[in-house]
DNA sequence: TATGAATGAGCATTCATTCAT
DNA sequence: GATGAATGAATGCTCATTCAT
């Protein structure tokens, strides 16, 4: 193999290990105690590591929090696309993908989001996911609605079907007073009754992720 | 008076001080930035005071949590008692006032959530708060239910409730890309759907808080 | 006193203290082994103190320059002064300062100025500096030249009497091969036979300086 | 050619490359602001490669300081010899090289001339050149002297001469307030002083160098 | 009681050096 | 011989806490 394609498969493995090892860090210590100790530990390199790799830690947590994002995205995308093509379908697929599983760093998000409020970055790198999400959903009610001949209005279910998403993960996170079933079945149950469906014909049970299609790994 | 008393008074003055100092600093700079030099700016008293009333800084902003928690669980009592004695509008006053108006220290619960995950103490409060703010919703619409003669699976559809508010406020809190009454409308037309009630019954404006009264101070 | 003033006198107490442990520290270890913990060891306070006092290292280091500089100026005037009225003897009173005794912290310039080479600020500084000597030595100059009729070019003769200044001191300070008193003697003898005048008149001698009126102290 | 002599050869283009890019790198970025990265970056080679061929950065630099020091010596020896076998001519020569043209590396030495006040091997380097050329200097201006029957104070004129020249120098380093014809005048003027002789005799251009040999190179 | 000067542990970052490839 | 990834000691700086006044 040449050595610049090795150097590159480097660099992005080391980045790789250096972000999950944030990622970790912050799930097992939390967003304060993560310190830059804490963190290369966690990635099994030494402390001056995270200079070669990133800018600083600052820049480091940064591309954890979009690495962890572009997962939870992907793999977003995967379920939906496993619906099938009908809309609705997919709206419950878009709906249930955040409650599939016991999933690794959920806390780092809230942590993340706490820290946005005061880092423009990562809040604008948030607000745009969302709006991203919100506006997809929006397409998706658009058409299902279209098809039943349906008067609804889409903003605002969109709105609250993204916010009882958040409003049930959060919850969740915090508390774990409830479980993920419940969430799923809260959440179809709710876009079932917006479009008239019958619950009974769509299961909460996610299609199982077949092997080597991992989301977050580490 | 007696000088014990005084004393005690005192001493509560000045911890209501720093209380709301803390508050106001997380506000202004941000969890991450706020040092007991930005708090004990905000409270208007020196840096070394902090000790005199308080173990640490981590007690105080322990002690500033529950403060802004009881305060605003304060609030929400008043509100949902001025709503009458039906349980109905009691429980439409308790999903509004979260929405009611612009909130001082709406970025603070962010911080403590984030902060309470790897906070036992601050973890077990915030459980027990919105355990029983669960348990009241549930009260109400079991009672709701009863009067109507309707059959309503309380325990999901308080959860409904709960975990509704709570993403419109944290979506609210993060994006301002909605507004206030926005979110009092979804959450009242949710509850008047599950009740058959017409939403046009019931007005998504607070009642004015009479002057002496106030939530949050400072 | 006051406590508005004793804290006045506290900063510039702490002030001194650390600017004058810099320059022990400087001379001490050198420039470039001079850290943060050398310099508070010398200074007799703690690591954290600087801080208190100065924006940064840096910050620190530039304002023990610039009192180097202050006091060896200061130290320069009066000598000039106490020469007299006369232009000759006050000329003869600013080349023989600079020899006048071993100086504390000689080293400490040339420590400064290899650094001045890239710092702008501190570069600036000492150009003003030297700038202001040398026009002062060419005021001097004019006058004495016309109290004896004579031409002489002064801005030439201003330029060597300050380089001469400079070498021998340069010298002196990295080699140590020859003394003071040769030094003064040297400068004199130009600067007299400049002027026709009879060094035998001009001793090498400074006037001894009274008690009270030190220089660079610590 | 044998493999021994070749790997002599190859380490001394190495060596010298390294040595090149330091004083490069103090020229562009500042003593303090070079490091081994800088310094090989200079040097067109890898970071690593300063352990092959020096025992450390410290004794890079130190090689590099005497490389430079050995260079301008030669530089001054053929200026000298170029100058003929007078005796003053020779010493007007050894008078202007220092001013010969805008020297590369001019700042480079008083950096080390810093570093040499806490480095006893450079101070000793240091020493030792400047004595000879002081002797060289005291056995030029005997001989000027004994051609012309006159009497001069060897030991002070050669001390007067070097510290004249090391202060223009310095100056003209440090300030950059008046050029080096002004400095090649200045010195030519002392010295011709010293002699009776006339400076129109001796003009203070300096002697093209041919082509081939260049001093410090790179 | 109240102050703020002082402390020093803890932090992110830099960088000369080492060493496997 | 040459590379550059990896190390970890050292540095400047921040800041919660202490304590003399």
């Amino acid at each position: 193999m040449k050595r610049a394609i090795k150097r590159v498969l480097t660099i992005e493995t080391r980045r790789n290990d250096l972000i999950l090892g944030t990622l970790r860090s912050i799930e097992k210590y939390g967003y304060q105690n993560s310190t830059v100790q804490t963190i290369c530990e966690e990635s099994g390199v030494s402390r001056g590591l995270i200079g070669h790799y990133f800018e600083s830690k600052d820049d480091l947590l940064m591309a954890a929090f979009q690495h962890l994002n572009a997962e939870l995205d992907k793999e977003a995308r995967l379920a939906v696309r496993a619906a099938g093509p009908d809309p609705f379908r997919r709206l419950i697929a878009a709906g249930l993908i955040t409650f599939a599983q016991e999933r690794r760093y959920s806390q780092v998000t809230l942590h993340f989001w706490s820290t946005a409020l005061s880092n423009p970055k990562l809040l604008e790198h948030h607000r745009n996911l969302w709006a991203r999400f919100r506006a997809s959903t929006e397409r998706l009610m658009t058409r299902a609605a279209a098809e039943r001949n349906m008067e609804i209005d889409i903003r605002h279910s969109a709105l609250m079907f993204t916010q009882l998403i958040d409003g049930l993960w959060l919850g969740w996170t915090l508390e774990k007073s409830y479980d993920l079933e419940t969430c799923r079945m809260l959440v179809r149950d709710w876009i079932c009754k917006l479009f008239n469906e019958d619950p009974a014909n769509y299961p909460t049970t996610m299609p199982v992720r077949e092997e080597g299609s991992p989301h977050v790994q580490g």
